[in-house]
DNA sequence: AATCTTAATTGACAAATGTAAACCATCTGG
DNA sequence: CCAGATGGTTTACATTTGTCAATTAAGATT
């Protein structure tokens, strides 16, 4: 089941995480620059709760709806990462790590990061084999 | 200029670079699992070379063309990867590391490739200090 | 030569994607 | 109450993507 969501799509959903996970068309529509036209922005709405990426909602007192993202970044990040790694590296992890860090150099604190987060897995890689 | 790279597309380029960088659409077809008709291969193979990735000639002995892909992999993986951080991540590598190693924890192996990576990263950040 | 096979070319079509015009309610300030 | 502003819904349309059917061309086979 590979995770569709497209360009557009996509803008729409981060706008909506940056603002909490929840926002009117209104206020997604203030953020998205370029513009795009208000009948646009529904439309994208709109399939992105067919999709079930968002469910809307009356809003109680306003007219207006409120678009919530039904899910974190992180884990729709992950399944975009997941397709990629598949489509394009053949599952392997190395390689789109390496790949990234090519085209985009990291900075001094990136590299830092980047080593707690393989201390990271090493512990998690010990308590996995713990349980075991 | 963001990179336009179809999945049914890369498919067929990836078949392309696993033959050593040229082929013919028949050698092709017969890697393609689940397999794709003649017609449809032809046409995706078109598409390619519209775009340039790919350039083909006719064979010399025999009837049929020769497909070659115009650059190595590594080169359209970081155009791809590069890509989806922008997309997905606002282009934050630790974030997209990171999501991908949730997404598909790392093998013992591929704790030790990493870390040989980040030595590596630091080298050439070091090198890079040097030269600037 | 007549036929069979194999490959390439053309044209087509449905689905997905990006964008918006047109239209319809509702609210808001004279 | 009426005109503008605001927000939503419907319909539409061009492009892109995924797949082929149908047709044409060139060798291979009898």
């Amino acid at each position: 089941m590979t995770i569709r969501l497209p360009d557009a799509e996509l803008e729409l959903l981060k706008i909506i995480w940056q603002l909490g996970g929840r926002a009117t068309a209104k206020e997604i529509r203030q953020k998205l620059k370029p513009a795009k036209d208000h009948a646009t922005v529904t439309t994208l709405l709109r399939r992105l709760e067919s999709r079930e990426f968002v469910k809307r909602e009356k809003s109680s007192e306003g007219r207006e709806f409120i678009y919530e993202a039904t899910a974190k970044p992180e884990k729709t990040q992950r399944a975009l990462v997941k397709n990629l790694l598949q489509r394009a590296f053949d599952g392997s992890g190395i390689e789109m790590v390496n790949a990234l860090f090519q085209s985009k150099p990291p900075s001094e604190s990136d590299i830092e990061d980047l080593e707690a987060l393989v201390e990271q897995l090493k512990k998690d890689k010990r308590k996995k084999k713990g349980t075991k």
